[in-house]
DNA sequence: ACCGTCAACTGGTGCC
DNA sequence: GGCACCAGTTGACGGT
């Protein structure tokens, strides 16, 4: 392949902040494209080190590392009970019956401040009302963040079977200091995602696939003539591909969309 | 301030 | 009726 004109060398583009900051995006689109094609097994045979997603391979280490920060609380100023904790409340506060997300709207982890402000006497008018009525009641609801560890092992289970019957439910749970509810819920959660996300990629390669389409291509010979000159075809693409990524970070490994003029030829030997 | 992520929630549905 | 599921929404939170 004849050698094109580029204006820029590798080392341009590393030592450059901003350059930096756009690769460092693409290597963690792609890793999440690799993470949803095969998610953590990936991570944990390091295949996707390759790629360079820093975040990625720092959130490894501290898997590795065994330890198991709350991924949002361990930030806060206020020290708050760790996730692993608060499931240990959920468990012994609520009766984990299987019904779960009334139980755990009326009485359990979501509401706390609400509980701990509130007397036993307000809390049953809560429970009582419907649920228009206890949102008004109820000043703020809690997020739990799970622990490294926790969505790791979620994660993992999740590659093996999608779907978790009653006991293996309750036997994760216990391991994982989770309750049912909340493993059901992340299953949940991560199926709906992993069909949104997959929809989305459907999307996107139709996209694709129409956009092929409706890429035109020069003619080289016609009539056993050359239609162009060997400069001209040599020219350089009208959007250099480095800058395409900001634009289409997942067509990356497209050529840029080609303006009128300036085709990218695939093959520019001339035949 | 805005935006993306994600646990928790709601409402509808089907199965037993 | 109880339960789990899906699809979509809400609200807290962190990053920029």
């Amino acid at each position: 392949m004849a050698q094109r004109g580029t204006s820029f060398s590798i080392q341009d583009i590393l030592t450059r902040d901003s350059e930096t900051r756009k690769r460092n995006q693409i290597a963690n689109e792609l890793a999440e494209l690799c993470r949803l094609s095969n998610p953590w097994l990936q991570r944990e045979t390091g295949v996707i080190s390759k790629e360079r997603p820093e975040a990625c391979l720092a959130d490894y280490k501290e898997l590795v590392k065994g330890e198991t920060p709350n991924l949002r609380k361990c930030s806060d100023p206020v020290p708050s009970p760790s996730k692993a904790e608060e499931s240990q409340i959920d468990g012994q506060s609520c009766s984990e019956d299987s019904t779960g997300e009334d139980a755990v709207y009326s009485s359990c982890n979501h509401f706390k401040e609400c509980e701990s402000q509130s007397t036993a006497e307000e809390r049953g008018k809560m429970e009582r009302s419907n649920p228009a009525d206890r949102r008004k009641t109820m000043k703020k609801r809690s997020r739990a963040a799970f622990s490294h560890e926790q969505v790791y092992e979620l994660e993992r289970r999740f590659n093996l079977q999608k779907y978790l019957s009653g006991p293996e439910r309750a036997d994760f749970a216990a391991a994982l200091k989770l309750t049912e509810t909340q493993v059901k819920i992340w299953f949940q959660n991560r199926r709906y995602k992993t069909k949104r996300r997959q929809i989305a990629h459907e999307l996107a390669a139709n996209c694709t696939q129409t956009m092929a389409k409706k890429v035109s291509i020069k003619v080289l010979v016609r009539d056993d003539r050359r239609q162009y000159r060997t400069e001209e075809l040599l020219s350089p693409p009208a959007i250099p591909l480095y800058q395409a990524y900001q634009y289409y970070p997942y067509t990356y490994c497209f050529q840029p969309w080609p303006s009128n003029m300036s085709l990218c030829p695939l093959n520019t030997n001339g035949n």
